[in-house]
DNA sequence: ATATTTATATTGACACTGTAAACATTATTC
DNA sequence: GAATAATGTTTACAGTGTCAATATAAATAT
C-alpha cells in the first residue's frame, strides 16, 4: 500500500507554478514561459495549471501584484530609516534600485510592458498608486526645503522617479556596462548616481 | 492574359514583412507578433518568411538594428543644432525621447529586454556603441564645464542616461500619468524635465 | 458515517505557432 | 540558352494556449 497520500491533487500547485514560472523569468523572457512546460515540471496535467489561473495571463499579473506589494514594502521600510528628507528621498530611490536587482523578473514583468491592457487589472493599478503614493509623500518634502527648485512638483516628482527607473532599467539589462568599472559594485554605482542627482536639485 | 508579372515572387516580402511586424509591435507584444501571422497577411505561404530571416529573433534583431540606426541619426542632428554642451546634452536628451515617442515599437524591443543573448548579435554590439560614443562625447565636454560636478565621468554619464531613458520609458507606457496633466504636452514635459536635472548637475 | 457538493486533476481535442525538409518556380549569371 | 542562385510552396512535426467532458478526492451537510 501506499505511505504517501494519493497523488491525484497535488496539494500545492498554485504556488509551485508561482515560484517555477519566477524561476524561469529571471533568465528568459515571457516567451520562453509556458504554462504546459510548468505543468510538466510539476508533474502535473497539461490543463491543471487551469484551475488555478483563468490564462496565462492571469499567471503573470498574479506575479505583477506580488512585486508590487514587495517593492512597496521595501520602499516602506527604506523610507523609516531617516527624517531627513532628502536621504529619504535617496533612500527610496536605492530601494527601488535594490528591488529590481533582488527581484528582476517581477521587475521586468511589472515594468517592461509585459501586458497589453494593464488599466483591465483594478487590483494591479491599485496596488501601483499605493506605491506611487510614498513617492508623492517623500517629495512633497522635499519641496518644502528652501533649495528645492522652483518647477511645478509633479515635474520633479517625474524626475526623480525617471532618474532611479532608468537607471534601474540599465543596470539590470546590462546596457551599460561601459560605465560600470568593477562588476562588482553596481549597487554603489546606483547610490552614487542617485545620491549625486537628487542632491543637486535639492540642495543646489 | 495576366498585365501583372506573375505572382510566384512577391518580390518586396523582406520589407513588407518588416514593416507589418512594426504594425503590430506598435500596439502588441512580442507575444502577438507570429511570422505565420505575417506571411499571412503578406499574401504569401507560412514558410516564405524563412527565405529572408533564419527565424523570428532574427526578425526582431533586425527591428532592433533598424532602431539603433535611427536613434544613433536623431541623435547626431539633435547635436548639431547648438555648440553649448548643456544646450547640447539637453537636446541629445529629447532627441532619445522623441525616439521613443516616434519609434515605440523599435524603442522597446531594443531597451525592453526581448532578447536572450544580445551578444550573440555582433552587429548590435557595434550599433549600439557607435549610439553611445555619442553620448560619451557630448558628456565629456560638459565635464569641463567649470561648474561640473566633482565626480567620476562614467558616472555623470550614467547618470544623465538614466534620467533620460527612464523617462522615456515611463512616458511611452503612460506609467506616470499621474504626474502629467494635459495629456497633449507629453513632450514639452520631457524637455522641461530634462532641461531641470541637466542644469542642476552642470550649471549649479 | 454517509451523501452531496466543491475543488482539483485528467483526457482528448482544436487551432495556432516555429521551423525543418523536400520540392517548384522564377531571376540572375555565365 | 543552360546552369545557378534566390525565392517561393507543400508537407510534416512538435510545442503551445485553451476548451469541454470526465474523474477523483476533500470538504461539508445531513
Amino acid at each position: 500500500m501506499n505511505t504517501r497520500k494519493s497523488t491525484y491533487h497535488h496539494g500545492n500547485l498554485r504556488e509551485v507554478l508561482i515560484s517555477s514560472a519566477l524561476d524561469i523569468l529571471k533568465e528568459g523572457t515571457l516567451q520562453d514561459l509556458s504554462l504546459r512546460a510548468l505543468a510538466r515540471k510539476a508533474g502535473v496535467s497539461q490543463t491543471a495549471p487551469y484551475r488555478h489561473f483563468e490564462d496565462k495571463e492571469a499567471l503573470i499579473v498574479v506575479l505583477m501584484l506580488e512585486g508590487s506589494l514587495i517593492l512597496q514594502e521595501n520602499m516602506r521600510v527604506a523610507c523609516e530609516q531617516t527624517n531627513d528628507p532628502v536621504e529619504r528621498l535617496i533612500n527610496l530611490g536605492i530601494s527601488y534600485y535594490d528591488f529590481a536587482e533582488a527581484h528582476p523578473a517581477h521587475f521586468r514583468l511589472m515594468f517592461g510592458g509585459s501586458l497589453e491592457n494593464k488599466e483591465k487589472y483594478q487590483q494591479l493599478v491599485e496596488a501601483e498608486q499605493n506605491g506611487y503614493k510614498i513617492v508623492e509623500f517623500v517629495v512633497k518634502e522635499c519641496m518644502k526645503l528652501k533649495n528645492a527648485p522652483d518647477k511645478p512638483e509633479e515635474l520633479v516628482r517625474l524626475a526623480c522617479w525617471s532618474l532611479v527607473h532608468g537607471l534601474a532599467n540599465l543596470l539590470l539589462n546590462d546596457v551599460s556596462k561601459n560605465d560600470i568599472p568593477e562588476h562588482e559594485h553596481k549597487r554603489a554605482v546606483a547610490r552614487e548616481v542617485i545620491s549625486l542627482y537628487t542632491r543637486s536639485l535639492f540642495e543646489k
